[in-house]
DNA sequence: GGAACATGCATCGGT
DNA sequence: CCGATGCATGTTCCC
């Protein structure tokens, strides 16, 4: 039973925080065992912060690496999370300080690995993945199966391939030893971090020697010239490890897939182009998910990248080819790009992961016989953060629960990546979007691999075969794709100066993020600078819902929307605080409230669909206890969760809501938002009044009978508007009663 | 027609 | 008697 946990008979309605008297996001992370400092990066650290903490920051500020996908699922988003992706500060410093073999539950990144460290790595995989599960284990059994709660690790799974500071040397004898320092490698650091390209490269940390070790065979590869430093403890583990996998009659198959690779492209393949990759382990661990699995899954995995390494070493020479025509006026290892930014999206670049062989037709041929997929094929330049790796959600029940995640979801990560797209990504960002409706409805029941548990977060990878967007891609290696990139980065660069103050225009480009979007509106902050938690809505009174192109999309009443992700449906009002649900909570549902819900029943019907996706399982009519944190004031409501026969169907309820409903003033009209934590699993709910400063009340019975403006009862701003005759949108400032 | 939801209303139990 | 509980029915909309 999902949650069962949480809702123990012996809590009492409106026990003060049980036992958790403040409950900030701090102080849960500190439950959580998760180092503070990355956690309050993430959850405080606004966009302009974001923008002044490094070049690398400033990179993936301009190009924010998409959101992982969340496969065998979100998460949201989004969710993701929703564990997004961390702060960039946070994953500098700590990808800085990380070794490569660092065990520490705090380092989660991972370079793709070569099969002597694979095994090695997999254990620090399984390390991670207990991690999160125990965690989800120690506050809610019902966390295993929300696609969400793994968010944490699936969303994270950025991947980012990197062009790091060019290295003089060429490829020489050292170049394998470049090659297995980076195949070999495997950083450690959050797993949400992004790497620091200048961390990558220390020769001092015996990483490479490790991959030597491995493949120090100079028999079989006389070409290959190793340094033979002795002594090293690092080799000597490598080395027993790599014995020991002998003898335990695992094949370093990756090893030999990377050397089989390397004879046949040492003499076109520099060390550069392999210092280029490196993936997030999570991203690694997803993908080799998606990829099958285990060993095999790895190998195909390493055989993508290094596919993509060779296309996109060509692609590279053939523009150096052109520059040594006189075409370009600066070196290969100059490029103008990386010069004129040298951490932006010019030193990025995403492998799609295939979401998953079986399905996607892309995938269904061995990497080593097929041309390489276009988007893993792209110039370095080449920014596909739409493209990052959003391989697998290990919750992929799909919904983000977002979905949402919301959000916070892993969607939400996803999601809070759109606003910083350039323009000219927003393309993806809609397609992506779109893709996962579809999937969310078609899909997932097909694609099981896709999506894991439910589905709820179906936001997917990006299908490969798009014609449009691939043509698009291939031509990137071109120098008029190049400039036009070059200039749409500027162009980018000057927008996203100027994002905050043209959010909601910026926001309806695409599918952004609603979230983050929100996160940033002045418009939807309170009046005041106030940063009082309490409920502010902003009211869409568009009549007919005429007006679509709002920031308040999320609220208008679009049941296409809503049949979309979870995330998408997170509640204006919760965005526009400034406080950011999608960093630990993730949006349920929300209910607008009837004159029956608000009424002396003390009940809250709750719409089906979401009660069913969302709330823990119902065996019984009698339901069970759940216990609602009060998001405004802290307090803590046991409710009871349960349903009533209906026809053939069921109605779902909030019991014990009076007291609720009173102590927060709701009225009909106003609207309740229940989000879990994704942390620990305990169910939140807000309380959003709901007030027209002008205009005619809502009709209670009409409006509150009109599926159109309920929309299933989540969309709140609908069943204010339905007999609205205003085109105008309006902010109406309301503040939950504390 | 059926699903979903709002709510009417019958019933039950406590005071 | 009154509030709580739970089912039934009406309304609306989607397929």
């Amino acid at each position: 039973m999902k949650g069962s946990e949480l809702h123990g008979e012996d809590r009492h309605q409106g026990v003060e925080n049980e036992g958790n008297p403040a409950i900030g996001f701090d102080a849960m992370e500190e439950e959580q065992g998760v180092p503070v400092e990355d956690k309050e990066i993430w959850l405080e650290r606004g966009q302009e912060d974001l923008l002044q903490v490094s070049d690398v920051s400033i990179f993936y500020e301009d190009f924010p690496p998409l959101p992982d996908f969340p496969c065998m699922s979100s998460a949201s988003s989004s969710s993701s999370t929703p564990a997004p992706v961390k702060a960039i500060t946070s994953s500098l410093s700590s990808s800085c300080s990380s070794s490569a073999s660092s065990s520490s539950s705090a380092a989660s990144w991972a370079v793709l690995k070569s099969g002597a460290e694979e095994d090695v790595e997999k254990n620090h995989q399984h390390g991670n993945h207990y991690y999160h599960h125990n965690n989800i284990d120690d506050y809610n059994s019902r966390a295993m199966e929300d696609p969400v709660e793994v968010t944490t690790a699936a969303l994270s799974s950025t991947c980012s391939m990197e062009v790091p500071q060019p290295l003089d040397q060429a490829m020489e004898g050292v170049e394998c030893m470049d090659v297995m320092e980076d195949f070999g490698y495997i950083d450690l650091l959050e797993s949400n971090d992004f790497f620091d390209p200048s961390s990558i490269f220390h020769p001092d940390e015996g990483l490479f020697e490790e991959f030597q070790m491995e493949q120090n065979k100079p028999q079989d590869h006389p070409q290959l010239q190793y340094d033979q430093q002795a002594g090293n403890e690092e080799i000597t583990k490598s080395k027993n490890d790599h014995e020991a996998d002998h003898q335990g009659g695992r094949s370093d198959d990756l090893a030999m897939v990377f050397l089989d690779w390397l004879k046949s492209n040492k003499e076109t393949v520099s060390a550069d182009d392999l210092r280029r990759v490196k993936l997030k382990k999570t991203t690694i661990e997803c993908a080799a998910r998606r990829l099958g699995g285990g060993k095999e899954g790895m190998k195909q995995l390493l055989k993508l990248i290094l596919q993509w390494v060779q296309t996109n070493h060509l692609q590279r020479r053939r523009l150096r080819e052109s520059s040594s025509n006189g075409n370009l006026p600066y070196p290969y290892n100059q490029d103008p790009l990386q010069n004129q930014n040298p951490n932006t999206n010019s030193n990025i670049n995403c492998i799609p992961i295939p979401a998953n062989n079986h399905s996607n037709p892309c995938f269904t041929q061995s990497p080593w016989n097929v041309a390489p997929p276009p988007y893993l094929a792209a110039d370095p330049a080449t920014v596909m953060p739409g493209f990052s790796p959003m391989v697998c959600d290990p919750f992929s029940n799909g919904a983000s629960n977002i979905n949402g995640h919301p959000y916070g979801t892993p969607q939400d990560y996803m999601l809070q990546s759109y606003q910083t797209w350039p323009p000219s990504q927003f393309d993806l960002a809609s397609h992506f979007n779109s893709f996962a409706d579809n999937n969310l409805h078609s899909a997932q029941p097909q694609n099981p691999a896709f999506t894991g548990y439910g589905n709820q977060y179906p936001y997917q990878y990006v299908p490969a075969n798009d014609d449009n967007r691939l043509a698009r891609l291939g031509s990137s290696a071109t120098k008029e794709a190049r400039k036009k990139r070059m200039a749409r980065q500027r162009r980018f660069l000057s927008h996203h100066r100027n994002q905050n103050h043209h959010n909601i225009q910026h926001q309806n480009q695409g599918a952004g993020d609603p979230h983050e979007r929100l996160a940033n509106d002045p418009i939807g902050a309170p009046p005041g600078g106030q940063s009082n938690p309490g409920s502010w809505v902003y009211l869409p009174t568009a009549a007919g819902g005429g007006s679509a192109s709002t920031t308040v999309d999320a609220l208008v009443d679009r049941p296409a929307m809503q049949a979309q992700n979870n995330y998408h449906r997170q509640p204006a009002a919760e965005r526009r605080q400034g406080w950011k649900p999608e960093k630990n909570l993730r949006f349920l549902l929300q209910k607008v409230l009837k004159q029956s819900d608000v009424g002396s029943l003390g009940r809250i019907v709750l719409p089906k669909k979401e009660a069913e996706t969302h709330l823990p399982e119902l065996e019984a009519r009698d339901g069970i206890s759940i216990a609602m944190e009060d998001i405004g004031t802290s307090r803590v409501w046991n409710m009871r969760y349960r349903f009533w026969p209906n026809n053939k169907s069921r109605m779902y309820l909030l019991e014990n809501t009076g007291d609720f409903v009173r102590t927060n003033g709701l009225q009909e009209g106003d609207f309740i938002v229940i989000y879990s934590d994704v942390k620990c699993g305990k169910y939140m709910i807000r309380g959003v009044k709901v007030r027209q400063p002008a205009g005619p009340k809502p009709e209670s019975k009409r409006a509150g009978k009109s599926r159109r403006n309920n929309s299933h009862a989540n969309c709140p701003a609908a069943a204010n508007n339905g007999s609205g005759s205003s085109s105008t949108t309006m902010i109406t400032q309301t503040r939950t009663v504390k």
